[in-house]
RNA sequence: GGGCCGGUAGCUCAAUGGUAGAGCACUGCCCUUUUAAGGCAGGGGUUCUGGGUUCGAGUCCCAGCCGGCUCACCA
């Protein structure tokens, strides 16, 4: 980089180098066999005593990355890490020989290296690698962060992801956990008799949510196509074809801000279920959720953000009482759910809110009714819903591809669930009826030429599709990187992602 | 995009407007069971960038760059 600092340091490293190459050491191997992994060593021998592993004297090899070097004279430790691990090497320049002791001396806090000896137990009593040889395997020709204090910076954490996880453990405690939380996610599912597919990321008309999207362009056909913002409008194809049960765990991309919570592109668990409704999902979602639970931390109550939660009880309220239940006490007058049964009396209460509230919420001058009622319920309920929540009954309008309650066309059948304020899943019963699916297109069609850029588009195949019948089905999305922040208690999305989406660095 | 906070050695961090420092890392020497090894001696800075105020700026002011938090956008 423009650092003539480090441009030093790296010429020593240089230098070391190509003293190790006349040494005779390869610089960059290709291969090297261990006998073991570090965790394997690790496993296998931590319970056996000095005098059992003197006895056996076996010999081990093992590779990984130097992070720590303790020369003393003719001998000398250093730790190695691998899979996570350390193991301690004993290097004694009358059990090595003389050219691998010079290597010893020439190593680098990271380099990569090869040993072979057997294990002991020193003094006070590590398991420790008794080294005969060692071999040269990769060099670190710049420096590490610092072995104690770790690295800090998040810039760097995030931009250069390689050292966060070389010398952070929690950070990569962090993305085990969270491979751990898919592969629970797949065995639920599958265990369930659903199947796993995969569905377009590059689609010619974006659907499923409603969210600007991402554009690009396909020259062969001189074709405009979007990054998907969901692959639901094909999942439910899918249905249609005769798959009962699908899921897709897989990117979306919505080309929106940036957050503690948002990232351009995230990964999200979409599943559909034929003859099954948004109730029965809620039941499917609570044991899907104990499931992942119970097998990445062995249990239902964890910490999040300072909070014990629990995924022993979930709450369900609709987002009418969610709004009676969590209205701010200092607000002069409280409403009442039946205070909501005419759709127009929330601008009323959007008013009173107002006027105690800090923060107003602004609503346009045309808002409909069921836009207003979901922005009152996120801004005083969403960030209160912390214990797992769901959330019930949303308004039509924000609803495009949801089948209306029976005993209230207002309303759809569908459920968000909240979890340590967080929106972590959004479900409901699917809209199969393509006439209904075209009005409400239409309706989003309106929008759109009014200016919302995030209004659902046509799709007419979609509709094509309903109309050969699909049967009545319930489908749901979970934000597996929310739910990853939940099971490992992080703060940020960019905790859990391993390449967050920053402004790309200058070059100097 | 708005508001607030931050950017000092490779890393973690100090430094009333008055000589830019420590620990780790690095270099040399000593040391054959240490473990944040130890001892002795050293090297290393465009204080994010560019302006301004001042006798004097890491410090104060302005602009920019990058980041964090937050609000908005997002449903």
């Amino acid at each position: 980089m423009h650092d003539h600092k480090q441009d030093e340091l790296s010429l020593q490293r240089q230098k070391k180098l190509a003293t190790i190459r006349e040494l005779g050491y390869e610089c960059y191997p290709h291969k090297y066999e261990p006998t073991h992994t570090i965790p394997q060593i690790l496993a296998e021998y931590s319970s056996r005593p000095a005098e059992e592993l003197e006895e056996q004297r076996a010999t081990v090899r093992v590779a990984g990355r130097v992070m720590t070097i303790r020369p003393h004279g003719k001998a000398g430790f250093a730790h190695v890490a691998g899979g996570g691990k350390r193991l301690q090497v004993y290097v004694r320049l009358d059990a090595v020989g003389e050219r691998a002791f010079e290597l010893y001396q020439l190593l680098d806090l990271g380099d990569v290296i090869g040993v072979e000896g057997y294990l002991f137990r020193t003094r006070t009593g590590e398991l420790t690698i008794h080294a005969s040889r060692l071999d040269f395997l990769a060099k670190s020709l710049l420096p590490l962060p610092e072995k104690w204090h770790g690295l800090a910076d998040l810039e760097i954490r995030h931009r250069q992801r390689y050292l966060d996880l070389m010398v952070n453990d929690e950070a990569r405690q962090v993305f085990e956990r969270r491979s751990a939380v898919v592969r629970a996610l797949r065995a639920f599912l599958d265990s369930e008799g659903y199947i796993e597919v995969e569905t377009p990321m590059m689609q010619p008309i974006p659907g499923g949510a409603l969210a600007r999207p991402f554009i690009t362009h396909h020259n062969a056909l001189d074709l405009d196509l979007y990054l998907r913002v969901a692959p639901e409008l094909y999942l439910k194809r899918l249905l249609v074809g005769g798959f009962d049960r699908v899921y897709e765990i897989n990117r979306n991309f919505r080309n929106e801000g940036i957050s503690t919570q948002h990232n351009p592109e995230f990964t999200m668990l979409e599943f559909y279920q034929c003859y099954a409704d948004y109730l029965d999902l809620m039941d499917l979602t609570e044991r899907l959720l104990r499931h992942v639970a119970q097998s990445v931390l062995g249990k239902l109550e964890f910490e999040f953000e300072g909070r014990a939660l629990s995924f022993q009880q979930f709450r369900r309220m609709t987002m009418k009482e969610a709004i009676v239940e969590y209205w701010p006490a200092a607000a002069t007058s409280r409403p009442r759910v039946e205070d909501f049964s005419d759709p127009r009396a929330v601008f009323r209460w959007v008013e009173a809110y107002n006027q105690a509230a800090q923060e107003p919420i602004a609503l346009g001058a045309d808002t409909p009714a069921g836009l207003a009622l979901q922005e009152l319920f996120e801004t005083v309920a969403e960030d209160r819903l912390i214990q797992p929540t769901f959330v019930l009954d949303y308004p039509l309008e924000v609803s495009p591809l949801s089948k209306q309650k029976a005993d209230d066309p207002n309303f759809v059948e569908r459920f968000e669930l909240y979890i340590g304020g967080m929106e972590v899943a959004n479900a409901f019963s699917e809209l199969n009826d393509p006439q209904e699916q075209r009005d409400r297109f239409n309706y989003q069609q309106m929008l759109r030429e009014k200016g919302d850029l995030s209004a659902h588009a046509i799709d007419e195949d979609y509709i094509r599709a309903l109309s050969y019948g699909m049967p009545p089905a319930g489908g749901e999305g979970v934000g597996v990187d929310r739910l990853t922040m939940l099971l490992t208690n992080s703060p940020s999305i960019r905790d859990v992602i391993l390449f967050p989406l920053l402004r790309p660095e200058k070059t100097a």
